[in-house]
RNA sequence: GCGCCUGUAGCUCAGUUGGAUAGAGCGUCUGGCUACGAACCAGAAGGCCGGGGGUUCGAAUCCCUCCGGGCGCACCA
């Protein structure tokens, strides 16, 4: 409503522009004024226009106020200030208008790949991944939300040297063959014991053991290590088939943790099958015949194929800039006779082996459809509504199409972001100008740990450590929160609060309370964050159901939904047989600011979906839920509802209310998480 | 050395494309449960928005510079 409304005022004021003034504007900046009484929306148009038109702003904002006479939905405009614009909506219209508007299905018709989590099957997953999983998914849910055709990718790096690592760990520290591995994971299994918490572990030592020894012997451990890596690239030994049974185990953790967390995937591709079906030959073709790779022949990079990186330095036209706006001379030699670009990227190393790059630039040429030539498929995990494929080198005849689409997003950290470049100036270099434009590195930074917060888990920190603001987690050293192990620690702390509060509920009801405050207290923390903050972990912030958190907006849905029962009816039915009659005098009132505000914010609905998107910061959404369940508690505690006496009154207030809950539970959906009957 | 990010209240963070008196949570202090549930609400204290310069009618926001913090910059993957 608030969105629609908006455009509709912005077109006016263009048109009239147009007709009054003969001018454009690029952008029309609108915003709200800063106390609820100036009005719904803000134009500080006639500020900018002062200087063309050679007028005072206030005189300016005067004649805009003069055409703009009535419009649609809006009540009165007024000139404030030093020549702000201030529109009053009509909060009788509004309200049933909005009030009638339910969820609104749009459709764009884009089809998006999203790509996220991206775990390393080595290991359990820690915190660092929830987030990367939590964002991914949480954005996959508001593209979904704005009609976008979604596809979930969760890209398995199966054959890299992390899971190397852990076959050795396997092989040679534990002297483990291929049937006792076998033998390992039903005994793991039949304890009930995590695979991927083993493999945190020895990884751990595996990391250790590089790193103990004489020279020789580290070199030797070196030698292990590389010829681990050289077999899974290689596939059918067994080495090999190790890694397969071992990161397969690992990956089904993996999506049983996120499960926990209502994520799920469409499509796991994994490096394996970008080997064996070999999507570097077609890319590398590509890359060549269009000149994006060259051969080096001379300097340091003497016999790779390389490719110029993106925005480097040495390009003659910036120098040629540079210098002139210096006012210098160019040198007399200058690009002539440059030597080799020391500064390429390389692609193919002198030995012919592809770097990840390399792999990565194919990998993305399938993502847009854009290689020619597709994975094979089958399927590996079954949800409740539906089925998650994985690759395979031949597959299934009927499988759904994956690949070919027009946008993608790759959720990554920041640190990634140089190699992420690398694939887009690539593609941009191979003419797909508009798939590059169209990529986005989806990037955060990383959640790392608090000194206390590791101290408290019992790591040895050193002392210059112990000063800084946060620690960074690392899997190499087992240093970090697992995932899984957060969850338990939620469920457990929201079960206390649960059993003490609910003691006549059932277990069971009690336990799928404690489940969904658990879930709304780690996805709603992870989420208030915008972007790139880097998150100091600390079990005391994470574990709070309090101020700024999810149970907080839930908290807010279970009080609106208690009005509801306890009127003996639902938010759906009030708003269904909502008529604005007889509320204007309440909208209107001074002492009632606080009604009409609750209303406001909660119509911003589409608003703050678009924000997100286009801004890919689904903070913003994560904000928006908070302020409206913050706005719902102070009017909550203003007007008792149900003792209300005034008919007419009393109608308004269930319909806030309602519009209250309604939009408070869509956010929340928006955002993974789901609100309690009770809590 | 180069590139990207970052510096806002005691702490953790918001702050739309530059806009009206810079906001929230936590913490501290004070007050509020015989009310639709207090996982809540109200109030108070707390800010040279890292420093300096510039652009602008207007700067936390844009530009320059200095200082501090973080992360990347391999023929590893």
């Amino acid at each position: 409503m608030y969105l629609k409304q908006q455009r509709i005022l912005l077109e006016r004021l263009r048109s009239i522009l147009k007709t009054k003034y003969d001018i454009e504007l690029a952008n029309l900046a609108i915003e709200q004024p800063p106390e609820i009484r100036f009005g719904d929306y803000a134009l500080p148009v006639a500020f900018e226009l002062a200087k063309r038109l050679r007028k005072a702003p206030r005189k300016i904002a005067e004649e805009l106020v003069a055409e703009l006479a009535t419009l649609e939905g809006f009540k009165s405009f007024e000139v404030a200030g030093a020549g702000y614009i201030n529109a009053h909506l009509d909060r009788s219209a509004a309200v049933v208008v909005f009030a009638e508007e339910g969820t609104v299905v749009l459709t764009s018709g884009l089809h998006v790949l999203v790509e996220h989590t991206s775990i390393n099957p080595n290991k359990a997953a820690h915190v660092g991944h929830l987030r990367n999983a939590i964002l991914g998914d949480t954005f996959v849910r508001l593209l979904r939300a704005a009609g976008q055709k979604v596809d979930v990718q969760n890209y398995i790096d199966n054959t890299g040297v992390q899971v190397a690592d852990v076959v050795v760990g396997l092989e040679h520290l534990e002297q483990l063959s291929y049937s006792e591995v076998k033998g390992l994971l039903a005994v793991l299994n039949e304890r009930g014991e995590r695979v991927d918490y083993y493999c945190w572990d020895l990884y751990a030592r595996v990391s250790a053991w590089y790193d103990q020894g004489s020279p020789e012997e580290k070199q030797t451990k070196k030698q292990i290590r590389l010829a681990t890596l050289h077999q899974l690239e290689e596939g059918s030994n067994e080495t090999s088939e190790i890694a397969k049974i071992l990161s397969t185990a690992v990956l089904r953790r993996h999506l049983e943790t996120m499960l926990r967390l209502d994520i799920e995937y469409d499509f796991l591709p994994r490096e394996s099958e970008i080997l064996r079906l070999k999507f570097w030959e077609l890319a590398f073709e590509q890359l060549k015949t269009r000149g994006v790779l060259y051969h080096e022949t001379e300097g340091k990079n003497k016999g790779c194929w390389v490719m110029k990186r993106a925005g480097g330095s040495r390009t003659g036209g910036e120098r040629r800039a540079r210098a002139e706006e210096n006012r210098q001379e160019l040198p007399e030699h200058d690009d002539a006779e440059t030597g080799p670009d020391e500064d390429a990227k390389v692609i193919v190393r002198s030995n012919g082996t592809v770097t990840y790059v390399g792999k990565d630039i194919a990998y993305h040429l399938w993502k847009f459809g854009l290689l020619g030539r597709d994975f094979g498929y089958r399927p590996f995990f079954k949800y409740p509504d539906r089925e998650c494929w994985i690759s395979d080198e031949t597959g299934e005849k009927e499988h759904p199409l994956f690949g070919g689409a027009q946008a993608i997003y790759n959720v990554i950290d920041s640190r990634q972001s140089d190699p992420q470049s690398n694939v887009i100036e690539a593609l941009r270099g191979l003419g797909y100008t508009a798939e590059a434009d169209r990529y986005t590195h989806f990037s955060y930074e990383m959640v790392a740990l608090t000194p206390r917060c590791a101290v408290e888990l019992g790591y040895e920190v050193a002392e210059a450590d112990l000063r800084r603001a946060f620690i960074e987690v690392s899997g190499r050293k087992g240093f970090g929160v697992k995932a899984d192990d957060l969850l338990d620690k939620l469920i457990e702390a929201a079960q206390k609060e649960v059993d003490s509060r609910q003691p006549e509920r059932g277990e069971d009801e009690r336990n799928q309370i404690a489940k969904e405050i658990a879930i709304g207290a780690v996805r709603y923390f992870m989420l208030k964050y915008t972007r790139n903050s880097v998150i100091a972990f600390d079990f005391k912030d994470a574990l709070s159901f309090e101020g700024e958190t999810g149970p907080y907006v839930q908290y807010a849905v279970v009080r609106a939904r208690n009005i509801f029962r306890k009127a003996g009816t639902t938010a759906e039915e009030v708003l269904a047989d909502f008529s604005a009659s007889g509320a204007d005098a309440y909208l209107a009132a001074e002492d009632a600011e606080d009604i009409w505000s609750l209303w406001l914010r909660a119509s911003k609905r589409t608003l703050l979906v678009e924000q997100c998107i286009t801004t890919a910061e689904p903070a913003y959404l994560a904000k928006h839920a908070f302020q409206l369940a913050q706005d719902f508690n102070n009017f909550y505690h203003r007007h008792h509802i149900l003792t209300e006496e005034d008919a007419a009154k009393k109608k308004l207030l269930l319909a806030t209310a309602a519009v209250a809950q309604r939009e408070l539970i869509q956010a929340l959906a928006w955002l993974g998480i789901t609100a309690p009957e009770a809590m």
